[in-house]
DNA sequence: TAGATTGTTAATCGATTAACAATC
DNA sequence: TAGATTGTTAATCGATTAACAATC
């Protein structure tokens, strides 16, 4: 792997890329091209060459690129060639629909508590988990060393948690809540709005 | 407005704009800054005001911006100044929480209608929503001249239903699914899927 | 060998930032 | 008037594309 500093822009095509593989090794299929791997998530060949050689030489002239192979190396260099804890704060619908999601386990994430501050939710399940106490957060996850969080709490308290969450050594946080957070430059912050999302097409319309 | 074509990475910026802003007008205050909103959404006061400028003239040099005016003339832009109507697709875990999530009426979308492929689940309720037979789908969505769809059923079926939902008219998806789907230039996709946001953070941990 | 496709360079294109005159 | 802040220009910075030698 290269030293030099990698931009975000291309990071953030890196799990495209990998999911678009994953789904092709699914289907039984041994070998691609940037032409190809490009077709299928709508971006250039030129440019999927460009942003794998940034990590090494992972292709072959004339054959193109192993699947399998390929696979390991994004799993390898985005870091989801292991499995991490995450914790869900917030047992909303969304909080829910997130608890029961099944598509973390295989893509290196595995959910490992749930945190609530509404009382009468606190102690209740959501499949194998107990919703437990938000005030006991901060050691839990201390203790824990639980590095990634989503956020699923009402806009007005998400500032205030997200604070909490990085207080307990959080560094990656998932917010799902309508609200841009200020965070230290150490944090990652990725969003999730539905209606954010919806009216960067209106636009168009 | 200006004629030119603006940039779509312009545009991706506005609705995050106009989130901050109508929290500021929540919270009673009248005027903000390039510098503040900037602030507020992490980005530089340049590039707001540089942003905001591709549009018109809307601040005042020494006072800033009356948010008020500000949020009628981003509403107006993205077109969120009217209520667009949107229809569901897959009635699981996700679209449960999409059908009861509160965040839609004020900013600018509602829910019109709830389709899904299973025979149970056809004709029981979500809310006020029953939930519709897929088979049925298409003729519903031309006949009320649905523009904006949600996905959320399995990524096997994902660029299927896309395709009935193109044919019947929608120009906008927001999917849910994890796969990268394939549709006509007129058509804009904006992807929401938890695991491939996880993964763009792990790389820095 | 002939054909295909990579990795990489150079050229192009586009986005961001810094700076400041204009002006409220 | 003095201070603040916009809108805009020019400079910088960064990302994408086209092209092709290398090579499987």
């Amino acid at each position: 792997m290269n030293a030099e500093k990698i931009p975000d822009i291309i990071i953030g095509r890196l799990p495209v890329y990998l999911r678009a593989l994953q789904r092709m090794a699914d289907n039984g299929i041994k070998t691609t091209s940037s032409q190809e791997l490009g077709e299928h998530v709508g971006i250039s060949a030129a440019q999927i060459r460009k942003d794998i050689s940034q990590f090494g030489e992972f292709g072959k002239q004339g054959t193109g690129y192993s699947i399998t192979y390929l696979l390991d190396k994004l799993r390898e260099i985005l870091k989801v060639d292991r499995i991490w804890d995450v914790t869900l704060v917030g047992a909303g619908d969304m909080g829910h629909a997130l608890a029961n999601y099944q598509g973390f386990q295989n893509r290196g994430f595995h959910i490992v508590s749930i945190f609530d501050n509404n009382k009468e939710k606190i102690g209740t399940k959501i499949g194998d988990f107990t919703i437990q106490d938000a005030d006991k957060m901060i050691e839990s996850i201390k203790a824990a060393n639980v590095k990634i969080a989503m956020l699923t709490v009402p806009a007005p308290a998400a500032q205030s948690v997200a604070e909490k969450l990085i207080q307990a050594g959080v560094r990656a946080i998932l917010n799902y809540a309508p609200i841009s957070l200020n965070v230290p430059n150490n944090v990652k912050v990725q969003y999730i709005d539905p209606a954010t999302h919806l009216q960067r097409m209106t636009y168009y319309l």
